[in-house]
DNA sequence: GTGAAAGCGCTAACAC
DNA sequence: GTGTTAGCGCTTTCAC
């Protein structure tokens, strides 16, 4: 930088001035510092910027994972938003392990990140602790919690596990099935999920726990299962789109006509739910939408203003198609 | 940290030492800096030790997308190789613009990162140069070229669509199809696809260029715009798996029975390829590894070895299914 | 519109 | 094994 303002024959402030806020700087001496900067190669070091500044510029977000799954959507809402507005994004994976978070959470904070993006309403009591003593703009995200970190963004698991169970039971499936990864917010989706079965006579429900994060394999071994357990199931909630195709590739496989033997349910509303044959009935949760308001939220507390309220509830929606 | 320092009554340095290079202090100074930064809930900023060490001790990766894509899988290598090793992986997609490619490497050669991985071999000249002015380890991937930046780790997708090619025609399919995005390493792999196909007197070759980046939907609209060219359509090779998954979901709704009626053929042998029915023909490129050999070769540079050869070709390896 | 001085929070290099 | 000194490359604040 230093060079830049020689050849360009002003400050290093100037130059510094000519960067961030070009209106500030006259025309023709943003014109030689430009030159200059083109000249050299000069590349500013926002290391040290951020250290002066005391603000990074990058929000962090934490999520389970991205692989073919419904995060890399809320994802792409939240980056698309926060990358327009000049933040850039820092991703980290968890593979659904707590430890994994605390270290990531760590690690953030370290880089003074301007804020974060986290999944879920269940930390370690540290990483809350650490969190809220950052002083910095946080949003959980996912599912709802009357007593957030900061703020949340999300909708009711457990709402959505019991509307979709309630869909099944209207519908006339008595012999219910759930498959699901085994994390947090699946649990909480089965818990709706059984509670809305527990009141209806003769209802009955068969689990198969999935590792969390499994996807299509798991939801065809996920089938097998819960066909063992009740070779007369009629309908299978699956907590996530992936799994719920995996389970139809099974029942394709087995010669089980869907919805006519057996219905499948998904979660996510994931493109593929739309595309495949046949369409998989879903519950759409906003996924980007999560991603974008996130990003709303974070930018409104960045920038000073009084966020109206810190929980968001997105809600849900069942997306009634041929598979259930 | 100097209130860390002050509490357990040793310097700075001290405190710089006991986090970073344990070993280098006596452990019951260390016991006594422990207990301090716990108390005070110290977290060390990341940000000045990088000004200050001239090391950020991140590696940025920029890849065109992650969604239920191809380099997720090369993340993953990436990440769990790099960690493991104590960096940070910082990841930027392109969605398959040139210029948000320029945009990335600017911004994280301006954080200073250690490394860098890109996808694919062409990239804009500033780029190129920016890069190897920065003087950092670089490597590109997913493909090969004999005039890296730096190192490459990949395998020729112009080799790769002849032999998928080769593979087809020895199988008697002479009336041949192609779908893929239009992106660089398509385009090569098309060209490869293509010169096979030349060399066969009767075989010929319908194309559907779909946008960089599509996934199931743009699958089943390139079954539709290949089948409405030449409705005598034997095989059909897609550019990645969740194209060829697409084409097999539109063959199902059809009535089009693969391969009797129509053979299908995949690239990079995704997860879903040994899972949908039938199971999908597919060219193993070793997403994953090259991720991890990425890696290696960044370890290897950072750590002041010589790397052995800059240019990595990893191959590929048809994977023969029921598809094709 | 531009510049000078001070310092962000840490680590390299060296001394003890 | 521990401490001291001198910066890393910027931005803040205030002066002009």
């Amino acid at each position: 930088m230093e060079d830049v303002a020689r050849l360009a024959g002003v400050s290093m402030m100037t130059v510094s001035r000519a960067i961030r806020e070009p209106a500030k700087v006259a025309p023709a001496t943003r014109a030689r510092v430009s030159a200059a900067i083109a000249d050299l190669g000069y590349v500013p070091n926002l290391t040290a910027g951020s250290l002066a500044s005391q603000r990074s510029g990058i929000i962090a977000a934490i999520v389970p994972t991205i692989d073919n799954s419904i995060f890399a959507e809320t994802m792409r809402g939240l980056t698309a938003t926060l990358t327009a507005a000049g933040y850039q994004v820092l991703l980290g994976q968890t593979a659904y392990d707590e430890n994994a978070e605390e270290a990531l959470v760590a690690a953030f904070l370290g880089r003074r990140v301007d804020g974060m993006l986290v999944t879920g309403v269940n930390h370690s009591a540290l990483t809350r602790q650490r969190l809220i003593k950052a002083g910095i703009p946080v949003v959980e995200t996912w599912d709802l919690t009357a007593d957030p970190i900061d703020m949340v963004v999300g909708f009711s698991n457990h709402d959505a596990g019991r509307a979709i169970a309630r869909y099944l039971l209207d519908r006339g499936y008595l012999r219910l099935g759930f498959a699901g990864g085994n994390d947090d917010r699946t649990r909480s989706r089965l818990a709706g999920f059984e509670a809305a079965i527990r009141r209806v006579k003769g209802a009955s429900l068969m689990r198969a726990m999935l590792p969390a994060g499994t996807s299509f394999r798991g939801g065809r071994e996920a089938l097998g299962d819960l066909l063992a357990q009740d070779p007369g199931l009629q309908a299978v909630f699956c907590s996530n789109d992936a799994i719920a195709v995996g389970a139809l590739m099974e029942c394709r496989r087995r010669g089980i006509e869907v919805p006519r033997d057996l219905a499948i349910a998904g979660f996510a509303d994931l493109d593929i739910a739309a595309e495949v044959t046949p369409t998989l009935t879903s519950v759409h949760v906003g996924a980007r939408r999560i991603g974008e308001e996130s990003a709303r939220l974070l930018l409104a507390r960045l920038a000073g203003l009084a966020v109206e309220t810190p929980v968001l509830d997105l809600s849900f929606l069942i997306m009634a198609r041929e598979s259930a």
